[in-house]
DNA sequence: GCGAACACGTA
DNA sequence: CGTACGTGTTCGCC
């Protein structure tokens, strides 16, 4: 019987080829998204594929290592200790790995205290008695011993994993001059350095096979060492222990005990929605078809529809067909609105086995408010703009149950799928048809929105799968409703003073033409102030001022830097030219926000609800978010933000200290929690105990400094940057830590404990279970890692107060709506909502704010919520 | 026209 | 060598 007849057992050694890959593949390429290391896992995959694609065979299992230590450690605790440490970027992948062979169905073996090669070697061992052909692939060379006529060892060349070379007996025989059984035999002689087991020194490959030749085995040799002349000869007798050591190791064991035989290892069909799941998990796509090939796997599964299937042809219904559809429906909606000037054009509506879509008409949109108004769950891809459409159009949204883009950044915060087009290439991996925007008359049509609809409906059944217990929890009671809130938010706008905004942008323009004349003056020419190539050439060629912080391509010549260089060596330009960006950036702010009020006096900005990675809202288009407070100047555009027609006043509530309460509740400090418990003022208290002296005592200096720390150590600072900061010696800077720590430990204790969870946890955690991965935490590249620290440091603490707002604006939200007020909260500034009060409302609503502030969350210590009022926002921040 | 780099506003 | 954002300008690139 020749050997291509027999069923084939093919056994792979994981860990080494694994190990190979990786080193092979530049990594550069095959990162994920957020930041998974896969080179090792694509180039076994990839080989693997091949394999499983050339050699047909029937009987398929892959070993690993469980870890570096193994009976051969204990017996020679040298053995490979030499190695490096196995980087963590390659380590971590090695699970993953195992993942995907599962979900192959192909059989993972390890075994504690043994090596890959030795289940290898039992396998072939025992596969070969069943009457298998073998064939055994690793990257070590020890396993050359296992070859003999049914058994083929194949190895990976020096070219890499992709080029296997095929060991039979003949070809080790060709290549190293001996059977395979002996190869053994020539390895202790020669010994093995990345193994760290020397041999005897002076004798490579060529002196040992002749030996060998010579004497017919290795025992031979070593029993009759002394008929060697010469050094080699001294050098084999002064290292026969070494040999023995090295023939005792390198034997692979063949009798380990194995929870499978050789016969349970047949081929299965792979576990085709699984694969797919982690091969979008790991950005994998080409491979998918390879594997779905190589293992005949034909996809096509209502589930899981094979790439490039088209989606249904939605029917186009009326009003009374739509009515009927709605009443027909048991199970979950999924909805998409097409919009149109910012009203619905289209829309269109799928469950199971089921979508249509219609074009929009007052009939349809009675026909519609029924459902959308219900508590009838509804599924949406990027609620928010369609649920605005809805109002314009007078239809509220109600049982908004699920959305594809806010549920996939809960999961990946880092890097959300913008577009439901992302979404169906990662959970269905099939393609959205698109339509060519190149094209005037599009060749390839968009999908409709029923068809929208319908692979919204099938990405959030694949997604829903994979969204965990809390992340689920936080979906349902947090972001939904939020998405809710801030579409209600959006829509109000805020009302602002044109008249307030032009007079002032006026009044700056003049005043930065002023200042640049004369800084223009001060260095006899006219350069572009805004350039800061320009500037650089100025500051630090013409005017001759030292080189100061290092940036990418010059050196740096911002606010901080020229406040030093104003110190060190004044010049008029300097001043001039910080005086000048203040009055340019505040009147192009000011333009900025002139030109966004709308035809009824409001700014609307729109709220990124997946626009951070800590939970966090951003803002955008205009950001409200970060409109200028500090300055005299800046209170003048804050009060144009005033109170809109109709309604009364303005409400402003700030949570006080709201991301050290936090600190306090996570790291349980007893200091901290008094010092909240106690209302005296924070940085007073902190300063009276770092100081050592009565809080009354405490200096502005004192109070200055401490506050400086406290904010600071949210953000991972360092004694560096405290001393940077706040002007003073670093030694001074570090005793000043040494002393907050002597007081606040367990604020220290919590900040290491809890980035080493996140360490070992791959992701931080938030009071309310929101989660961010942090791949980097782990990186040997020291930069990577500590940004990622600092990162996971804040994380918890910046996306717990996201939580705490979030939830407080859904409550006020909610109890606005129940108690019939007309009063809605127009901004989100991160720890600040303003409100827009109806007539005789104000105590109703400050009431309901102040409550659902304050109870937002129940921590250790009290949340703080400060109340003001006024006709504009600067007057109402009091 | 587009993107990178810089600078700077907020919490 | 302090986290999280968005926007406007300049400048080099295509």
């Amino acid at each position: 019987m020749t050997n291509s007849a027999k069923p084939t057992l093919l056994v792979v050694d994981g860990h080494s080829l694994a190990y190979r890959a990786f080193y092979a593949l530049p990594v550069d390429n095959f990162t994920t998204k957020d930041g998974q290391h896969t080179n090792g896992i694509y180039g076994f995959l990839s080989m693997f594929v091949n394999l499983l694609k050339a050699e047909k065979p029937t009987h398929v299992a892959v070993a690993f290592d469980t870890s570096r230590t193994s009976f051969r450690t204990r017996e020679y605790p040298e053995y490979k200790a030499t190695r490096s440490e196995t980087p963590s970027e390659f380590k971590g992948q090695i699970p993953i790995l195992q993942d995907c062979l599962r979900a192959m169905n192909i059989e993972v073996l390890t075994k504690e205290d043994f090596e890959a090669d030795d289940i290898l070697a039992t396998l072939a061992t025992e596969g070969a008695a069943a009457g298998l052909h073998v064939l055994v692939c690793s990257g070590d060379r020890d396993t050359i011993q296992l070859v003999n006529d049914n058994v083929t060892l194949l190895y990976p060349s020096v070219q890499g994993v992709s080029q296997l070379k095929r060991y039979d007996p003949e070809t080790v025989r060709e290549r190293y001059g001996v059977a395979p059984e002996q190869y053994p035999e020539i390895a202790a002689l020669v010994g093995e350095t990345s193994d760290n087991l020397p041999g005897v020194p002076k004798v490579g490959e060529k002196t040992a096979v002749k030996w060998l030749t010579q004497f017919g085995s290795l025992d031979e040799i070593l029993s009759r060492a002394d008929e060697i002349k010469g050094v080699v000869g001294g050098n084999l007798r002064d290292h026969i222990e070494d040999v023995r050591r090295n023939r005792r190791l390198n034997r692979l064991l063949t009798d380990v005990e194995l929870p499978v035989a050789p016969l349970d290892l047949a081929v299965r069909p792979i576990d085709a929605q699984a694969v797919r799941d982690i091969f979008s998990q790991l950005e994998f796509r080409a491979l998918l078809s390879r594997v779905f090939e190589a293992t005949g796997t034909i996809a096509d599964d209502e589930e899981s529809t094979t790439p490039g299937v088209a989606a249904p042809v939605p029917v186009d219904v009326d009003a009374p067909a739509l009515t009927e559809w709605l009443g027909a429906a048991e199970s979950e909606v999924a909805v998409t609105v097409a919009i149109q000037e910012r009203l619905p054009h289209r829309v269109g509506l799928a469950r199971a086995e089921s979508a249509i879509e219609a074009t929009w008409s007052a009939e349809i949109a009675t026909a519609l408010e029924g459902f959308l108004a219900s508590e009838s769950p509804k599924i949406f891809s990027d609620a928010k703009p369609q649920i605005k459409a809805l109002r314009r159009a007078g239809l509220r949204v109600a049982g908004l149950g699920y959305d594809t883009i806010i549920a996939g950044w809960l999961r990946r915060p880092s890097f959300p799928d913008k577009t439901l087009a992302h979404l169906v290439e990662r959970y269905l991996d099939e393609k959205l048809p698109e339509a060519d925007p190149t094209q005037l008359v599009p060749e390839t049509e968009g999908a409709t929105p029923g068809q929208l609809a319908w692979y919204t409906l099938r990405v959030a059944a694949a997604q829903r799968d994979d969204l965990d217990g809390p992340v689920a929890a936080l979906l349902h009671d947090v972001e939904l409703p939020t998405l809710l809130a801030l579409a209600d938010m959006e829509l109000a706008g805020v009302s602002v003073s044109h008249e307030a905004l032009s007079g002032f942008s006026a009044e700056l323009g003049a005043r930065a033409d002023d200042i640049a004349k004369r800084a223009f003056a001060a260095i006899g020419r006219e350069v572009n102030l805004g350039s800061p190539k320009q500037l650089q050439q100025v500051l630090f060629e013409d005017l001759e001022l030292p080189k100061t912080r290092k940036t990418k391509t010059g050196y740096s010549t911002d606010a901080a830097v020229l406040a030093d260089l104003q110190e060190s060596n004044p010049h008029p330009f300097l001043d001039l030219l910080l005086q000048h960006r203040e009055a340019t950036k505040l009147r192009q702010i000011i333009e900025s926000l002139d030109g966004a009020i709308g035809a009824d006096g409001r700014i609307r900005t729109t709220y990124v609800q997946t626009g951070s990675q800590t939970g966090r809202l951003s803002s955008t288009d205009p950001n409200l978010q970060n409109i200028p407070v500090r300055t005299e100047e800046s209170h003048r555009i804050r009060s144009a933000f005033e109170v809109g027609e109709g309604y009364e006043t303005l409400l402003t509530a700030d949570y006080s200290q709201i991301e050290m309460r936090i600190m306090a509740h996570l790291s349980e400090d007893p200091g901290l929690i008094e010092a909240f418990r106690s209302g005296e003022d924070l940085h007073r208290f902190v300063g009276a105990r770092v100081f050592g002296v009565e809080p009354s005592d405490v200096t502005p200096a004192m109070r200055s400094k401490v506050k400086a720390m406290s904010y600071g150590l949210v953000y991972g600072l360092s004694a560096f940057g405290l001393s940077k900061q706040l002007r003073i010696e670093q030694s001074e800077a570090k005793q000043l830590m040494l002393e907050y720590f002597a007081r606040f430990g367990g604020v220290r204790d919590y900040l290491r404990s809890s980035v080493e969870q996140a360490r070992i946890d791959g992701h931080t955690t938030t009071i309310f279970g929101r989660r961010r991965p942090f791949p980097d935490l782990t990186s040997p590249n020291r930069v990577l890692r500590e940004n990622a620290e600092r990162a996971a440091l804040n994380a918890p603490i910046q996306g717990s107060a996201a939580d705490i707002m979030k939830i407080a604006l859904v409550n006020i939200h909610a109890d606005l709506q129940k108690e019939n007020l007309a009063s809605r909260v127009l901004l989100q500034i991160h720890d600040e909502l303003v409100v827009e009060v109806a007539p005789g409302e104000w105590d109703a609503t400050e009431r309901i704010v102040r409550t659902r502030m304050g109870d937002a969350a129940s921590l250790s210590v009290p949340l703080d919520v400060q109340i003001g009022r006024g006709r504009d926002w600067t007057e109402a921040a009091h």
